[in-house]
DNA sequence: CCGGAATATTCTTGTCAAGGAATATTTTGA
DNA sequence: TCAAAATATTCCTTGACAAGAATATTCCGG
């Protein structure tokens, strides 16, 4: 896994870049004005985006449309591939972890132990 | 989509111990060992990855036990669902991608269009 | 109850990066 | 060719945080 994605997407306004351009590719002013930003910060967590692969430009006419890649995220998903066993494990105790919140009438978590 | 659990990613080290972490708890010092960390970093770092919900501790004799804790992960996994229809997309054009690879002997990426 | 092993905390220093404001650059259409 | 729109860049200040070194704390066994 690329610290480098995890570090672009790390920022809040960045997140939300990438989840915005999930329905398409848009301009640098279109991603401004819907995430209330100013131009000149969107224009920079772009570059910063595109330096870590994940977005791509293109220029149309007077404006640059950005739009996801979708490399570094099917990277990240082959990552956590590696980690899915764990709480499919976890999952198999369910049942014992519902009974226990019908004995008890209880919503809190019991304790957990682990060795 | 939480920016603290990917920010708590986003350091190398502490990406690490999460890799470390996935084979099993283990304590400070095996953690500081097998990274060639120093004891203090790896304290703090997982300090860190604990404030952020990726590990727990328990206390066992002098040590502390590390554990990778799956639901930030959980999370990620269920973030990166929304945007799988990408990639499964571009797929669906992997066969025509094949073809001009072999049409054109080349092992160059075409430039891509896209609107 | 004391010494030492394991771990945590504090302090300092350097680097990175975010936001704001101002400005530069690019590009198009008239 | 020029003005204006769209975008990029620069400079500044500020805050976060990583590493190193030193020190504090915790806790077990004898």
């Amino acid at each position: 896994m690329n610290p480098t994605t995890l570090n672009a997407l790390a920022e809040p306004n960045r997140l939300l870049i990438i989840e915005l351009l999930r329905e398409g590719p848009l301009s640098v002013g279109e991603i401004a004005e819907r995430l209330h930003l100013r131009q000149p910060q969107a224009s920079k967590h772009l570059k910063f985006l595109s330096e870590a692969g994940l977005v791509e430009v293109r220029a149309e006419a007077n404006r640059r449309i950005y739009r996801l890649r979708p490399e570094p995220l099917m990277e990240m998903d082959e990552w956590l591939e590696s980690f899915r066993g764990m709480w499919e494990e976890r999952f198999d105790r369910l049942s014992d972890y519902l009974l226990y919140l019908k004995k008890t009438g209880s919503s809190l978590k019991p304790k957990e132990e682990f060795k």
